[in-house]
DNA sequence: TTTCGCTACTTTGCGATACAAAGTACCGAA
DNA sequence: TTCGGTACTTTGTATCGCAAAGTAGCGAAA
């Protein structure tokens, strides 16, 4: 178990989660949600975000059109969809559940102590 | 990509650090830990508790001694390494930085605002 | 027209993880 | 001696993030 690994496992599942609240404030492309990560600091790459999309997309939470750039080969659009938009808010609610859950853990069951 | 899914995949990595979390106040056994873990409402089962930390031990992130128990077989009794401790601390940090990076990612960049 | 660089999307193989399920071993009471 | 409870261990499976390499369309420069 080392640093990196760590971070990396930590991860796992929360990459969908924030994808699809990323989409939920617009349609939007890959290198574009790539730059959104980047913003929170939530590095991610290519070889990460495009399967996620297309698993998001098989599992019928995503879907997309093609969109001519100016400048460049056309772009993905991709848009959450009804089902996708009910998803997100369950995955709002398990986020919450799990920093609740650690801070349980971290700190003892009680919120007005330290 | 189904619910229970995303759960788990939440979840990967952040075990590791709610074991070193509940260690940090005192040594403890297996099912003890099992215990403390259900009490947040995070669930987990000995197949996969007892193999991460043996992960950490190998890692020496953790120790243990044999002690006897007044009801049935002898408990091994974890306790971290300073190592350890200091790990717990790199992930107490990395653990807050996740939680503003979706903070950020939900909410947009400021804290004053909605 | 052809070539080159940029942008965008895709695919493959790898290492790591949580979990279910089954198994091993120790203890004390009936 | 047998049996129930407690504790620890092992094996196989599905999934994930990522590095790395590959495919393809577009426009500007030669």
């Amino acid at each position: 178990m080392n640093d990196d690994n760590v971070k990396v496992q930590m991860r796992k599942g929360i990459l969908e989660y924030c994808i699809l609240s990323i989409l939920s404030r617009g349609d939007s492309y890959a290198p574009k949600i790539i730059a959104e990560l980047k913003e929170a600091e939530m590095i991610v790459v290519e070889g990460t975000l495009y399967p996620i999309l297309t698993r998001q997309k098989k599992a019928g939470l995503l879907t997309y059109r093609w969109q001519e750039s100016s400048q460049g080969p056309p772009r993905k659009y991709y848009m959450l969809t009804e089902e996708g938009r009910q998803q997100l808010a369950l995955l709002d609610e398990a986020w919450d559940q799990m920093v609740e859950q650690i801070r349980i853990i971290r700190h003892g069951e009680h919120t007005d102590e330290e």
